[in-house]
DNA sequence: GGGGGACGCCAACGGCCGTTGGCCTAGACT
DNA sequence: AGTCTAGGCCAACGGCCGTTGGCGTCCCCC
């Protein structure tokens, strides 16, 4: 019998730490090269392990990439924060999130080429940014929609500024972009539509 | 000696059939697939020819990316519109060419996952939508960045849109999507910094 | 009407990939 | 102390990929 992937409820496991860093190197491997690039071996490589263990571990590339692609955006409460500043906030935490956690960078990767990843991310929007944004928004019915904007915008901006790199972009200082960009957010989350 | 790949300014060439079924191919297999899954040999099949013609008459892959991806915006003259219409134009226009042309998902797709796709949407950038920008912006040495906040938000939506299809964004109808975007498009071309 | 080049297909090569199964080892539990 | 199982490596398989070279064939031009 293979080794259960039981829930972490358990004790802790002798093989825990090999687990910890496939993760690590699966991250970094799908956020600079994608999916298909990030191969398996590269990965064990990087973990400094046999390619075979991935496969125990996580039964496949896909489930490997599902394991490593699982995060929590952590959304402030945007109830908590005063009404006219909750598209800053939104958009600094977005922009120090995306800084500081290569998952972000893989998921988008993998989003855009990846039907599977792209499952992942509407699964994402739908259960965490969506939530958040209707915590504010002014009618409830049409959130979606708000949320769906906001998203646009910060993908966007994640695009151009992580992924693309465009030279404007990439050398702006997060607090222009925030600047810039929270007017913007501030709208689609509470202005009247259009 | 191979069939030279010289300008469009020769004669018709017996193979400009063969060429141009290969070009639709790669343009609508990268849309879908990607740079990596979108094979050579599928684009071959559905041109209907073999895959040594490709590899004939682009080289190779990345040729063949190079040629496929190669594209006009046509964006309008910006300095032609009112001033303060210039955000609708815009977005109008841009959400009108991707839906009618499959190479601009070819080549997010692609930029996002390839480093040779990257570079190219990087000079798209800064070839036409920087200058276009920079025709009603109201300072020129800052057109840069203007230009990359237009581009965030309509990649932004793109992505939203087209590639990841969230719900809300994919089945916004455009002239709403219009609406909500070209405030944000004026403001990042005209308004003062923030 | 004959020759030569453009056009197209076929078959194959080498490489890398995901994945599998067997074997050894060392630690935990009784 | 002895056993048993989880942890780990090694070697290999089958498949698909990009790419190459050779061989017919048809069309164009002299």
């Amino acid at each position: 019998m293979q080794p259960t992937d039981t829930a972490p409820g358990g004790r802790p496991r002798r093989s825990d730490a090999t687990r910890a860093a496939i993760l690590d190197a699966a991250r970094e491997r799908f956020a600079s090269d994608g999916y298909e690039r990030a191969t398996i071996r590269a990965i064990a490589r990087d973990a400094g392990i046999d390619p075979s263990m991935v496969m125990r571990y996580y039964g496949n590339k896909e489930g490997l990439f599902a394991a490593a692609s699982e995060f929590d955006l952590r959304l402030p409460d945007l109830a908590a924060v005063p009404r006219e500043e909750a598209g800053a906030v939104l958009v600094g935490h977005f922009l120090e999130r995306w800084e500081e956690d290569g998952a972000l960078t893989a998921l988008l990767r993998v989003g855009v080429t990846n039907p599977a990843g792209a499952e992942r991310m509407r699964a994402v929007f739908q259960e965490q940014v969506a939530p958040a944004v209707a915590a504010v928004c002014p009618d409830p019915d049409r959130a979606g929609v708000r949320a769906a904007l906001v998203a646009s915008q910060i993908l966007g901006m994640a695009v151009s500024r992580y992924v693309l790199r465009f030279p404007p972009a990439a050398g702006m200082p997060r607090a222009e972009a925030v600047a810039w960009l929270a007017p913007t957010v501030q709208r689609y989350l509470t202005a009247g539509s259009p």
